[in-house]
DNA sequence: CTGAAAGCGCTTACAG
DNA sequence: CTGAAAGCGCTTACAG
């Protein structure tokens, strides 16, 4: 069984307080109890349990983290953030799991109940603003990412500006007959690059054709997979009318799409949205979002808001880049496609 | 401040000891009280705090995952498997990164001194084996994922085979100079795909030509990212007499090179290792390593071993498969390459 | 500088 | 079926 601060104690012939005293650096302890504490500590193999610590000091310097069970490469990049950044406090991360379902919210208040976390960080956890007010009775310290609430404070991404600039791109390219390839049109991030993409084309005064936006069978992660873009594409290019140019709403479907293109022999230009790590390496042009600063954004917001209470609710909503590659070359004139 | 055992004691004029009952299914209690305990409970939004359970009960439910902070590809795989296994399980999810430095032991002791896991997955943190055999005196529950210790379990993959075999499948298509693209030869996963390499060029008489292995010169990773499969791959075809066709010790650095090889408009036989995701829609031949497998049998070999603690060591190691898509295309008799 | 004691929010024998 | 009480392993005023 491993040691406790009892025997520390009194091995080195003091009361528990001054084991505590050492462990906690509190000034007022002479160098040589402090010495001869350490050193028995040390030979067992003693340090203060975090939890008995956490439930003394009612403070688990914990953060925890809620993501849908759907995790993505989304949400790999935002966590790679999160952990970097909170190397830097004296905070550990605990991640959990909710089932996408109708019990969203009892999942999420039943997290929070718990009471492990300090603060928690909800990750594309998509509820509706009453529900969102419901944990608020909680008063703890909430960051949301991806989505948005005026209580709490926020950390997105505009994704309609980004599915507007996106197709707006393939617009100014010369492109008219466009496509687009959604993801589960009941998403909120979906039917925001779905909206974006419209309000583009009306702007431009082209032609917004239902039958060209497209998504696959394939509704594992709310269809952000890359059996969904194949399966997409391969709808889209067997149209007798086949769109010219496409926007895909992530990457990860630009990537089945890709390969779907490839299967086809008929290439169109594509843009995409997110730029995950190995996009440019596939020469995807795409909308950056930031997802690793936005994990670490969140760390920093919420370690500040478990400490000042009353601080000012903050929203920031990033707006994505368009990264050009090689996927959406230069308009050459006339476009090499069926109809 | 939210309510305690003894708000809800109270309100419902029962002892805490009740209260516990109720949220603890202990049969005997009357359906009356607990009826009563509930609502109340539930108007107050009362749940038992899991810090204050896990004292009492001595066991926190929780299981500790430790990985270095050059958290990759391979390490979000191994998360989904375990965040999709542990959600079988009563048991939640914590994150500690180490930083790859020489107090890696230090870093990894501290963790487990403080107690919160009720037992520890280590995902690729390697270490001697006298310094493993000090971890053992704490007497934790541990499961070694890509690492080798006798007295934990451990679960791996074979990388010498799988270097081998990824070898062997380029020699038996017909090639015979053939480089390898490593990451840091220093590190275990590197070092032995090197082995697998070498060995199967000599079983087959070939040459083993110590210019033809290359790394790139982005460590980041141990190199285990995609720049550096970029810097090796244009190594590689700069070189006079540049190899027919290439093992590469990774898919992430596999998608590097095949950019290089676009740029350089010469494209050899590629093999990789790992098997990710999105592997299968670029064509990349590959060996395939069970990662999602592997973490779901980590969770599972450790939430056993925390309830049968004498249960016998257990060894998993996988042997990778070969997965041939695109990338290796049939031999066809003469190469197109320079030299 | 140090110790005795209360308390953090629970669980769980032990009685009844 | 239910309650009083001890205990989980710490921290932290309060005295001295």
């Amino acid at each position: 069984m491993s040691s406790t601060i009892y025997d520390i104690a009194r091995e080195a012939g003091v009361s528990i307080a001054t084991v505590s005293r050492v462990f906690n650096n509190t000034p007022n302890v002479t160098e040589k109890t402090r010495e001869k504490v350490l050193a028995i500590a040390d030979e067992l193999g003693y340090h203060p349990k975090a939890l008995a610590q956490s439930l003394a000091r009612k403070k688990s310097r914990i953060i925890s983290v809620v993501v849908p069970v759907i995790s993505n490469y989304f949400f790999m990049e935002v966590l790679a953030g999160m952990q970097d950044k909170i190397a830097e406090y004296d905070y550990d991360l605990q991640i959990f799991n909710v089932r996408d379902s109708d019990n969203l919210l009892q999942q999420t208040e039943h997290i929070m109940k718990r009471g492990w976390g300090e603060g928690y960080i909800l990750i594309s956890v998509h509820l509706e603003d009453k529900e969102w007010k419901s944990l608020d009775k909680y008063k703890l310290p909430i960051v949301l990412i991806d989505e948005y609430f005026s209580g709490f404070d926020t950390i997105s991404v505009d994704s309609v500006e980004g599915a507007y600039t996106a197709t707006n791109h393939l617009i100014e390219q010369g492109y008219k007959r466009i496509g687009m390839i959604s993801a589960n049109p009941l998403a909120k991030p979906s039917m925001d690059r779905i909206m974006g993409y419209k309000r583009a084309l009306e702007d431009a005064g082209h032609l917004v054709n239902p039958e060209w936006i497209v998504t696959g069978d394939n509704m594992t992660r709310d269809g952000f997979v890359e059996s969904n873009g194949y399966e997409a594409m391969m709808k889209m290019l067997e149209k007798e009318k086949a769109p010219e140019a496409c926007f895909c709403a992530s990457d990860i479907q630009a990537l089945g799409a890709i390969k779907a293109m490839r299967d086809k022999k008929n290439r169109i230009p594509l843009v995409a949205f997110d730029d995950l790590e190995f996009s440019e390496y596939v020469g995807l042009t795409t909308m950056r979002q930031p997802m690793y600063e936005m994990g670490q954004l969140a760390i920093e917001r919420l370690i500040s808001r478990t400490k000042h209470k009353e601080e000012d609710i903050r929203h920031t909503v990033f707006s994505p880049d368009l990264i050009i590659r090689s996927s959406t070359p230069e308009y050459s004139g006339y476009i090499n496609t069926s109809g």
